[in-house]
DNA sequence: TATGAATGAGCCTTCATTCAT
DNA sequence: AATGAATGAAGGCTCATTCAT
């Protein structure tokens, strides 16, 4: 399968180094071949096109990025665990990988619509673990149940991602991973039953 | 004065429109310039260039929104009404021009550095909002003193944003004002004080 | 008439200045208003186009050239003292005024052949000049006959003309003016009878 | 090398071509293409810019040019036969390509001051050719050694090339070749000693 | 006459994609 | 499978010229 072959792998990470280092757009395909040491033609041995690279970036590394997050999670038993393991491995998974960061936060956000509803597609594994979370935290009454499951979903999610850009922006200034306990805090605060 | 021209508001408000329509980079600025019904080249009396089309598109549309919710909140004398007003005005403004919404929740993501940098700028303002309210908050021990500002801030910007951001990736199929209290409540619970 | 107006002559002078500055191409009509103090419309108002700018321009300016050098052989007396009148002369003038030496030099040597046409429509009359000193010598026996004008005029036009570009393109860094003898003892020398 | 390929001779080719035919203003790069066969893109394979195409057409041609005369007179052993055949070579290799007399003495002789240096810099080869001959002529007491060699110098370029230009401003009605011994003539008579 | 805002045709250059080898 | 030279469509921007005031 195209997928296993060596070469592949090589266009991926060279695009997401490519990507993070140029923005999007200032991303030729030239430059990624480069990068990955391949021929511009071998590209599209592998890729319908460009946007496909990009898809396909995201598809790869994201897919890996929540499969990890979702594995870990089912692990823990408890909900409040559950909930601190996914943002500590959000963190620490781009916290390691800053270009991974990058095209995550920043260079991903844009493009055409049907780019971003394959993202979406994505994600979408990433919001149910989420979801997960809280029908669980609901049912063990450690989660107040007078708020609709989106909401709270928006509300993890939204401050998990928006930290995370926040140490882009700031080019990876501080640390990242230290902020999980708080973060935690914070959500778990806004999250719980007002007994 | 160069901006109270009519044709200057023209342009900006076609650059919404199509830059909502087509995303960023399809718009070439040919479309803007029909769009706005003016020649191409008169484009550049009034825009050093392509690229400061959309910094003047944020810096005139962000500012006034920001605006409002600024002045609105100082109107209001409760910490928790502050808040609930700023989410509110959030919601209103961007529902009431979806183009508009578009364009800031998808479209500003994107780009150089260099634009990134000049939105930052203004986006800045409204952060500064939400500190002040945050700082009252705590000198009046409605709001948790244990955390730092800056998270908080993140959690509340985090969440206000990705609540927009999936409207409008729903294509504006739910009401989006309406969610403003449910959201207050939120926010509020994990702001708020463990006595 | 026209070009007696103040306005006609600030518009030639402003030309000059621009096009020596920044190269005849580089030269744009909004430039020249400006340098001229005039709006850009009024450029219309006194030119057809821009190309009719660079050839009144140089109309103008070698015309008067031109005159003063003509005047000046024709109360010469002696042959050889004419054509050191002329070499004078043309030197003199455009040491004095170096952006006419630019764009005499360098910027009219470039453009459209119906703007060339124009331009050695012009030269025409210098030409004459050389031609005229040309015949009074090969009557007076001071200038060989077995060689025909033109050939003649070009060594001297070539030498004058080949000096000047010379001491443009190295910045004006000598005195020109006091070459006038040596070219003229040069030339003396080639045109001379063998006896 | 990418000089040798042989798209790079075409596009010198198409542009020498075309320059003459439009002057180098009016030369579209597309028109270049189209003369020269190839697609507008694969210009810029060869060629940095548009300018970049105008400076290496000179480079080849006239290096070429520089290079025959140069390895010519070098052979001949007589000053005057050196000067020439200098004289014959120059005019008969711009006879024999009447595009390349158009660019050289018309094209080339405007344009950027960074166009420029380029230029005089492989001028500068011949340059050094006329000055050799004539200080082996000083050596030998054939040419005068009471003017300096650079006015000299002058004369002869001066001479040769407005010869030229007369030509090419003609549309070559006379035949520039056989211009060469009187040319000759007239420069050795005022370059000789005086006894 | 004079203005200068507005026009819009025109062109260099980039870069995703193809295809002969 | 792999290459990389070649392609050519597309678009941002300039600037000579016009015209309503």
């Amino acid at each position: 399968m195209r997928k296993n072959r060596p070469k592949y792998k090589a266009i991926i990470d060279g695009a997401v180094q490519v990507i993070a280092e140029n923005g999007y757009h200032a991303s030729q395909v030239s430059k990624i071949a480069k990068k990955a040491g391949v021929a511009d033609g071998t590209i599209y041995l592998y890729f319908k096109n460009k946007e496909d690279i990009l898809i396909s970036v995201f598809k790869e590394k994201m897919g890996q990025f929540i499969q990890k997050i979702a594995e870990a999670t089912h692990r823990e038993q408890d909900v409040k665990k559950k909930l601190l393991t996914l943002i500590q491995l959000h963190f620490e998974q781009l916290a390691v990988d800053h270009h991974l960061a990058i095209v995550t936060q920043l260079e991903l956000r844009q493009s055409d619509p049907n780019i971003r509803m394959q993202i979406n597609n994505v994600l979408k594994d990433y919001l149910d673990v989420i979801d997960m979370i809280l029908e669980e935290g609901i049912e063990q009454k450690v989660v107040r149940s007078d708020l609709n499951i989106p909401l709270m979903r928006q509300m993890i999610f939204g401050t998990i991602d928006e930290t995370v850009t926040n140490w882009v922006m700031k080019n990876q200034k501080f640390d990242l991973v230290s902020l999980a306990p708080d973060v935690h805090n914070l959500l778990m605060n806004g999250l719980r039953t007002n007994e």
